[in-house]
DNA sequence: GATTATCCACTTGTATGCCAGTATTCTCTA
DNA sequence: TAGAGAATACTGGCATACAAGTGGATAATC
């Protein structure tokens, strides 16, 4: 365990790679909200068979990201607004209770604190790093390990657990607008801001970039449901 | 649904039932924490194949309340004081952040707030009940249809559903707590109160008092450790 | 007596087939 | 031509069988 941030797991079952596989397909929108899947076609996918694709069924089912029609098939689960926002309320409101609880021990600088600043540097460089090539999934993947590191600050790994829940949801609109409704250099220099602030102790500056941040998904939002109709619930 | 408190389902698969079925045998601290299980020996325990078994035990590992030793057998997890204490922490912002969003519109008396009233009222009367015959698993349970109620006043179901899952690490702990170092009487005053501060829209004294009542565990917890040191991870 | 190798009983992981439910299509009748 | 009923093709739910991994017990060796 570095900083917080969990190494890979050597070892996986089918089923929990099955997991892995889907959730990223379907946060990505390569498997699209609102289309029928189906475990027999998913374990060809995967070359599997269909009961370790049922055990990762399972596991997105309990994420709200799968649907499952009995005899039917499965749906890939619509984005609904207000479990975006619910999801981003309490992304919000856990990310704001951790740093509070984290800035004003990060300012006795202990060997910890040098593994998860290592970690968050490192991420801001591949951020900068996808941002130049304009490649909008490795930016969303170097977003993804920023914010599951920044969040540490506060020391609890279940809240990392759980907000990391909650962004699933909040992932699958940003896909969609990242690259377009939300700039590049925008996100990277309110990342590094964040940082900075957090580095040097300002706690009510670091909240308010945070709180910043996170409500750019409530502008931007209506504008991505407008553009793609078809992915939300109505 | 009623006041946000959903309805049974009345057609479930018996991988959902084996789910609610062990998840209230882990919480209850029928099955003990640390005690090895086998899905066999539950398969029949709950007359049904492995298959629906397999299914609930997903869901349970993703609880966090059992641990899957491969090819060697299942524990139920032992209760991590750190688990408890962060999943707490994580209850408290929420709770706090749902009730700081719902008082200021519970002034704005509707039918919904109607509904809630009636399922919040009713609960602390099976509360009343429980306490009166020392029934410490009822009153667990009415104390769980109370909170699930009261969170509603911020009307965010996916936060209801996260803290739900909070609460079954907390109740772990409390199921060896209430009737000894929780006295019944002063739990029902507290619920009272909080619910009567929350009608007459007294947000500060409502908080404090949900406060009060979430940091008893932190109290608890070390003496039900002391207690029942085998349930706990060293 | 200590160490190492082997065996076995136990478990979970996975594959597969059967059952039952669902929705669409086809056929028959008025 | 339209409606009702039957047939069919598809699915997920579940049971069961087989494969593979693990750790304890036992035997063999030094």
């Amino acid at each position: 365990m570095i900083g917080g941030v969990r190494l890979r797991e050597e070892k996986r079952s089918l089923g929990e790679q099955a997991y892995l596989s889907l959730r990223e397909a379907i946060v990505t929108l390569r498997l699209k909200p609102g289309q029928m899947v189906y475990e027999s076609e998913l374990a060809e996918l995967l070359d599997m068979s269909r009961t370790p694709i049922r055990e990762a069924i399972r596991t997105l089912v309990v994420d709200d990201l799968i649907e499952v029609l009995p005899q039917r098939g499965m749906k890939v689960s619509l984005i609904s607004t207000t479990k975006v926002e619910e999801a981003r309320v309490i992304r919000e409101v856990l990310e704001i209770a951790s740093l509070k609880g984290g800035i004003d021990r990060w300012k006795n600088f202990s060997d910890t604190h040098d593994e998860l600043a290592a970690v968050v540097e490192s991420c801001l460089a591949w951020q900068k790093r996808a941002a130049a090539r304009g490649d909008i999934k490795d930016f969303l993947d170097a977003d993804e390990a920023f914010h599951r590191a920044i969040v540490m600050v506060g020391k609890n790994r279940t809240l990392q657990s759980v907000v990391g829940q909650m962004r699933a949801h909040l992932n699958r609109v940003r896909v969609l607008s990242v690259g377009k409704l939300e700039n590049f250099d925008v996100l990277l220099d309110e990342h590094n801001a964040l940082y900075q602030n957090i580095k040097k102790g300002d706690q009510s500056e670091a909240l308010s970039i945070l709180m910043h941040h996170l409500r750019r998904l409530v502008t931007d939002m209506p504008l991505v449901q407008a553009a793609y109709p078809d992915y939300f619930t109505s």
